[in-house]
This record gives C-alpha cells, structure tokens and sequence, in this order.
DNA sequence: ATGACCGACCATGTCGGA
C-alpha cells in the first residue's frame, strides 16, 4: 500500500496551525514529521491534530526553541527521543511502524532537526558550529550501526540543515563559506550518510544539476523573485527500500502562504 | 552581504534561526 510521509520545519507548531490544516487537508500525507515546534509536549495541540483525522502524535519538544513531532493517521509504536553531544534539545525522535492493516513491511521513521550551525563557519570560534560539527559526527556513529546499515527499513527525513550538492543551493561558489553549504559540514554529512547506506530519495526523482530547494530567507524582499534558496530539508531511505519510494513533491507554493514558515513541506509517497 | 526578517520569552531587548 503507498503510505505518504511529509517533513515540514514548521517554527512554531501552534502560530502555525491554520497553514498545518491547510496543508494536511490539501495533501493529505498520511503520516507528518514536524520540526522546530517550539513547545513543550503539554502545550503541543493534539485536539486540533486529533479533529484533523491524525490521532497518532509522539512528541520530543521543550520550552521555546526546536523541538519534533510525528503526527499520523496510522498507529505506530514509539521507539526512542536520541540524545545528541550530551544535551537535551529535542532534535530526534524515532517510531515504528508495524506490519498490518495494509501495510506489507515495517519500517522505522527517524524525525531530525540538526543544529542550524550559527554565523561563522569555524568551530575554535562559533560554538554553534562546532556543536553542529559534533552532532554530524555523533549521527555517524550513531546510523553506522542501526536499523538501515544493518538492512532492516528506515527512513529518515528532517531538518537536517545541510545542503550538500552543488544544485541544493542557488550559487555553490559563493556558499562555500556560507553555513550549511561548507565543505567540512558536508564532508561529516555524505559520511553519515554513506556510514547508514541512505538513498537520498529527493534526488532520486530530480538529479543534479537541477536546483532543488526547500528552504527562502525571510529576508529577501521576495523569496519568489530572488529565489535564492537552499535544500536543508532532506527524506533518506534504506537501501533495503530502494524503489519503493513513488512520488516526491517539494510544495513550493507553502512558502507563499500567508505567515509562512521559511521552510516547506517534502512529501514522498512510499510503496510498503 | 543574498537579506528591506521572524519567533519565543517573566520582553520593551536578547537569543536563535540559516
């Protein structure tokens, strides 16, 4: 049966409600990963998610800054909330979902939200890059002996705040010292990447060297025009589930919604 | 500079985002 996955950074879940109900009634995925919630799990707004037909909710927030969600219509079980460079900041959650009710393979769904890195790509002098650069490392170790590498199905989709090819950003030569697109952080994400065997599914459907976006500035006068924007957002599978992935769409036209978020929504439909 | 921004919070600025 084709199951649809959608990861959407959503900075701040509950300002952002009436575009989440526009999206989950005009794409209907069947199962969403948030990011950037910014709310502890008490003042997440199940009720709200719960009238939309997503009953299913399994949550890693706190008190103002990141936080991710999974919310679906489908059952799952609720598997771990990781911890990263020894601190609790609410960047990974991991469900399962089993065998059953249509569903022919199970498969484990892994919600990141990776740190975002600061200003100065150096980490003896930006903290925040240097804990990204540790994180990336941790996510080696951390993927190198789990559930995809060790051929069972993954997925794992998220805010993973790196643009690693040349075509996830608008101009590759004047990135390179740009956070998120410096060859040191992208050189500890294809490892994490390779270490865990992901198929990167986004470029499955659209190769190089066609741009891919999924994140504009809230800074640019018009995100449209100037077009100037990145492919944080990324959906890995397992090679175990190579072609099993259908359909991918980047929904672009979120980012033109009335009080957006920088971001918008990946959704791939999945035959399991 | 590409950038004329945006959100949370015991708030009237500061921090984090990327």
């Amino acid at each position: 049966m084709v199951v649809s996955i959608a990861t959407w950074n959503i900075n701040s879940v509950r300002l952002r409600m009436p575009i989440v109900r526009k999206f989950l009634k005009s794409s209907e995925p069947d199962i969403l990963c948030l990011q950037e919630t910014k709310c502890p799990d008490e003042v997440f707004p199940h009720e709200q998610f719960e009238k939309l037909g997503y009953p299913h909710i399994a949550l890693h927030g706190q008190k103002g800054y990141h936080g991710v969600a999974v919310v679906s219509r489908r059952p799952f079980e609720s598997l771990s909330r990781d911890r990263f460079c020894d601190k609790e900041d609410a960047r990974h959650i991991a469900v399962k979902f089993n065998r059953g009710a249509g569903l022919s393979e199970s498969f484990t769904l892994h919600n990141f939200y990776i740190p975002a890195g600061g200003d100065i790509p150096d980490p003896a002098l930006n903290p925040k890059f240097a804990h990204k650069l540790n994180f990336l490392d941790e996510l080696v170790e951390c993927t190198a002996n789990r559930d995809s590498a060790n051929g069972k199905n993954a997925i794992l989709v998220g805010d993973l705040n790196v643009a690693p090819l040349e075509n996830d950003v608008w101009s590759h030569r004047q990135m390179l010292k740009v956070v998120s697109h410096t060859p040191v952080e992208v050189e500890k994400f294809t490892r994490a990447q390779e270490a865990g065997r992901w198929i990167d599914v986004m470029r499955g459907f659209i190769p190089e060297p066609e741009k891919l976006y999924t994140w504009w500035s809230y800074r640019a006068a018009d995100w449209l025009e100037s077009n100037r924007g990145r492919r944080l957002d990324h959906v890995w599978a397992s090679s175990s589930l190579k072609g099993a992935a259908q359909e991918m769409k980047i929904l672009s036209k979120a980012r033109g919604w009335e009080r957006p978020s920088d971001h918008v929504p990946v959704i791939v439909k999945f035959d399991l």
